[in-house]
DNA sequence: AAGACTTACAACCGCATTTGG
DNA sequence: GCCAAATGCGGTTGTAAGTCT
């Protein structure tokens, strides 16, 4: 299907914004919203096309961004959430309130991947360059980006997949407590300690040494015989295990990581050639529709932040929060796929699942309190991660 | 002082996804 | 269900400002 260009472009002005234009923008816009943006440059006597409209006013003329220099909690969130979510500068930006993904994303490129990689830390992994699988061959580099990426993919699902646990958890926001969420969560509670946890201390006591608060430090990181402690960082469970998945659960997962609409979600599974998927309790079917926003459970959650400015704001929270569930149905689908992959189904995982499943079984309870070191031992990390998606100020349902 | 180089970031491009007729 | 428009998103580029030589 060919595409039509945005607009037409014969005419139309390109680059810098004059303050007349921006003026004329905001004053548009204030008197009568955006509505279609394709029409707003005529309507608003502006000789730019629309898209270029939409963007000036959500980079820049917004009246609820902030601008400026990112504090020190920024730059570690978006550390941080950099490591959960890759480059989904839409994703950690709703974390960053009065932050746009564009400014986070710009900052992250000239600012953050520099100071990571010159203390010696690869950006796309967060990992610390030269540890034990670098070798330096071509074809090992390709896999261990490859494996990150699968592994941060991973650690996303596990986030979100707690707080739609805490949420299912949590009587007073579902008037009807569903169950198979909560397992699926649990399911995914052991991962791996991440090294950003140590980043993160590292980039804290660079900035506590600043002499001004505001100018970053390198000299203190850059020393190869530096003390800074990081984890040793060995190949995750999942990772070592992710050659060894089989091709179809491993397509299946794949095409199930790339979806993020719910009608997607419905092809795919109800698709035919679905290769996997029996061996979790609830399929992604199933725990999409519990995640339906429409559904009773989740249709009484409040909106948690609201701005000045009417129905769009509202409009932005419902879209953010469906996202949020379809994303969980998605990753129930990915867990159904990757399940074996990602070694879910090693004993000390499974028995960590059968520990929280029904915490008033003594069996279980034992058993987590024979198999849980390695949960108890992920429990600040994913303390970390939840009070960090809690304090967001904005609250707002990311995942 | 001037040209070369670097940095920072606004803006653009194009693909993916969603929406509505 | 199909199609085109609208919108969202991430990667990339252009350029002004700052710094270096």
């Amino acid at each position: 299907m060919g595409r039509s260009p945005c607009c037409e472009k014969i005419g139309l002005k390109k680059g810098p914004w004059t303050p007349e234009e921006d003026q004329k923008l905001v004053a548009y816009i204030e008197q009568h919203g955006h509505g279609s943006w394709r029409a707003l440059p005529a309507k608003a006597d502006l000789q730019r096309c629309g898209k270029s409209c939409r963007l000036r006013w959500t980079n820049y003329l917004r009246p609820d961004i902030k601008r400026g220099k990112f504090s020190l909690q920024e730059e570690q969130t978006i550390i941080q959430l950099h490591a959960l979510l890759g480059n989904r500068w839409s994703a950690i930006a709703t974390h960053l309130p009065k932050r746009t993904d564009n400014e986070i994303k710009n900052y992250w490129n000239t600012h953050l991947k520099k100071r990571l990689a010159k203390m010696g830390i690869d950006p796309v992994t967060h990992k610390p360059r030269n540890d034990a699988f670098g070798s330096g061959h071509a074809k090992d580099t390709a896999n261990i980006s490859h494996m990150a990426q699968w592994e941060s993919a991973r650690l996303e699902a596990e986030a979100r997949l707690v707080r739609e646990s805490k949420l299912a958890s949590n009587p007073s926001c579902h008037s009807n407590n569903q169950p198979g969420s909560l397992v699926v969560a649990q399911k995914a509670m052991a991962p791996p300690p991440p090294p950003c946890l140590d980043i993160l201390n590292v980039w804290q006591s660079a900035w506590t040494k600043s002499s001004d608060n505001v100018t970053f430090q390198l000299d203190d990181l850059e020393s190869p015989t530096s003390t800074l402690n990081f984890l040793d960082s060995p190949m995750p469970k999942s990772a070592v295990r992710f050659n060894q998945a089989p091709s179809g659960a491993l397509e299946t997962a794949r095409k199930s990581m790339m979806i993020s609409g719910e009608r997607q979600i419905f092809k795919q599974d109800g698709g035919s050639n679905s290769s996997s998927g029996n061996n979790t309790n609830y399929s992604g079917r199933e725990c999409m529709e519990k995640a339906d926003p429409t559904s009773p459970g989740l249709r009484g959650l409040p909106p948690t932040f609201s701005k000045e400015g009417g129905d769009g704001a509202w409009v932005e929270v419902e879209d953010s929060f469906r996202a949020g569930q379809s994303d969980v149905a998605s990753i129930a689908l990915v867990m159904d796929g990757l399940s074996e992959i990602f070694g879910y189904g090693c004993t000390d995982q499974t028995s960590s699942v059968a520990c929280h499943e029904n915490p008033n079984n003594s069996t279980n309870n034992s058993a987590n309190t024979s198999c849980g070191g390695e949960f108890e031992e992920n429990k600040n990390y994913w303390d970390s991660i939840l009070n960090l998606v809690s304090a967001s100020p904005a609250g707002s349902p990311v995942f």
